[in-house]
DNA sequence: ACAATTAAAGAGTTTTATATCTTTAATAAA
DNA sequence: TTTATTAAAGATATAAAACTCTTTAATTGT
């Protein structure tokens, strides 16, 4: 596995996906999200479900219904997404899972690690779903599989 | 969870407490090793027949027998360890798991976490299994639980 | 040769993550 | 009010990770 679960990978994915479809105000169902992400789609849809309680995306059952995010889903840090189905573990645990692990109490990897978790920290909290949305919808970045 | 696996935790911890344990030919038995680290004994000893198959560590059975490091295992880097128990896409995958990402088709995250990776394959790659052992018998860092 | 000690190997079990299938509830449009 | 459409919920199923227990093999010292 890489830093993040599958299920986070594609949590992630489908966020970003959302938002990229739904410019104002329109809809995008499951079935569109897990074949333009490539993942499960009864899977997905548990973990979209999971979001949506979290209210991180918004959700209209019935024709024409699927999902959808606000401006006010789209100002939120990524690390929404990521703590929701990771936890923040991975924002603040010891790289070999001491839990003693303390500036005072120094693990022989914790103060290099400490600065890469930071940086990683910055990235996903620090930036808005809606910033990397716009490199997307500028074709700057992709999604592709 | 947190970067690396529970396995690969309990891994790094054991060579690290190995290295420290056993200067000048002398070895540590499993259930010295399992306890100094906190980690399941018989599941620590599948990791270490592992890691010891692969070379990373050596082993030697009967009285007196346990677990030790040649000067040519400590000299390795940290990444040894970690690639054999974790494999290497914690420092080559794509944030968002997505196949096709690369430099011409970068996904949202693919700079800043490039960055990242490099800085963590840096520290893992980069540094000898000795070196953070000298700190750790300095007495600078802690393997404490 | 024998007994004691130790890791290696084999064969499970349990737990968690990932994935699937079916049924229900909500909504919209005719 | 009926039908179609969609997500939500519930119930399993499968696979992978984490863990345990038992037996075997190698080695040492007597």
């Amino acid at each position: 596995m890489g830093v993040f679960s599958r299920t986070c990978e594609y949590a992630m994915r489908a966020v970003f996906f959302i938002a990229h479809r739904t410019p104002e105000g329109t809809r995008v169902g499951i079935k569109d999200i897990s074949e333009g992400i490539d993942s499960p789609a009864h899977f997905l849809a548990k973990i979209l479900q999971d979001l949506s309680r979290r209210g991180i995306i918004h959700s209209a059952k019935g024709p024409n219904g699927g999902f959808y995010m606000t401006e006010e889903d789209l100002s939120r840090p990524l690390s929404d997404v990521v703590e929701a189905i990771d936890g923040v573990q991975i924002f603040k645990g010891c790289a070999l899972g001491l839990k003693q692990c303390s500036e005072k109490n120094p693990c022989p990897l914790h103060h290099e690690f400490k600065a890469i978790r930071n940086d990683l920290t910055k990235l996903i909290n620090g930036t808005s779903i809606k910033s990397f949305n716009e490199d997307l919808l500028n074709g700057m970045t992709s999604l592709k599989k």
